[in-house]
DNA sequence: CTAAATAGTGAACCTGGTTGTCTATCGTGT
DNA sequence: ACACGATAGACAACCAGGTTCACTATTTAG
């Protein structure tokens, strides 16, 4: 059919539709008390999670070397969202855990993804915006997790 | 509603979709001559377009510094996508222009994209696709260009 | 008990971003 | 005609985050 689109627009669309809610997850997580997180840290903070982790161990889930994920890690402990305490079980190991800062961000995130999602909802209808979702689940890995982002786009 | 998605699905889906495209695209160009091109240079030459841009045009459409624009052609002059000469009508300014190689990249992404949108409508049906274009452009900003890309995550 | 595997660290290097400074050139206003 | 402000490009110093290589300390397995 030579009236479709060009094949170079759902790409863009689909960054775009990331960036927008992105940035205004980070606008409004500004406002919130948290200025200077970056998308990135969203990403390492979700995948250490509230067990807490290590260098090694985040490495492996962001896919990118430990020593990268230790040099994330250092900064996000310089901004104050997360610490690392030594394992006593293991006194090679460092526990990587999320403070009451870092925890608090999180939270915020979720509650603002809702509502963008919800903005969603009024502009397209709730139908329309499942059946969105519903076709990016086909068309995209099952899992979620494992985004191998940092580093990626350079 | 208790039963939608979490909102923070949305974005990383948005975001899968988006890199489900750009891997596949760069996995293709590598079979077809192009292995080091990165997903930024697809940008990056987009934004230089058939007629050439300078330095500081270039930082102005993608939102960065002219040094970091500088810095970035000076890559992609390396890797011989580009090509820099001196404007004869004002002998400060250096128009870069992209070569034969460049243009040939531009070229096979244009086909590969189209080829790539094929296999999605294959999968989901043209109607549902071209719905999920619709929506898109319903949340997204107007202007497809000026994306700000470089660097924008970290 | 020794040897291999593992966790963390440091160094050197790359890319791509920033700001600040500097020179050369262009263009305008007196 | 010319001086001066604006502009284009380049260079330096720095930062974030990525890489690989090398090293120490500790744990685990044979």
């Amino acid at each position: 059919m030579s009236n479709d689109p060009p094949g170079f627009e759902l790409p863009l669309r689909l960054f775009l539709g990331f960036r927008t809610l992105i940035d205004a997850l980070h606008a409004e997580l500004a406002r919130q008390g948290h200025p200077d997180v970056r998308p990135m840290h969203g990403f390492v903070m979700q995948a250490i999670g509230l067990n807490g982790t290590t260098a090694v161990e985040l490495g492996r889930t962001l896919g990118v070397s430990k020593q990268a994920a230790g040099k994330t890690i250092e900064t996000l402990e310089r901004l104050g969202y997360v610490e690392r305490a030594r394992d006593p079980h293991d006194t090679r190991r460092k526990i990587v855990r999320l403070t009451p800062h870092g925890l608090d961000a999180l939270a915020r995130s979720a509650r603002i993804f809702d509502d963008l999602r919800a903005e969603w909802a009024a502009k397209l209808g709730e139908e329309r915006l499942r059946a969105l979702e519903a076709d990016l689940r086909t068309v995209t890995p099952q899992d979620v997790f494992r985004l191998d982002v940092p580093g990626w786009f350079g």
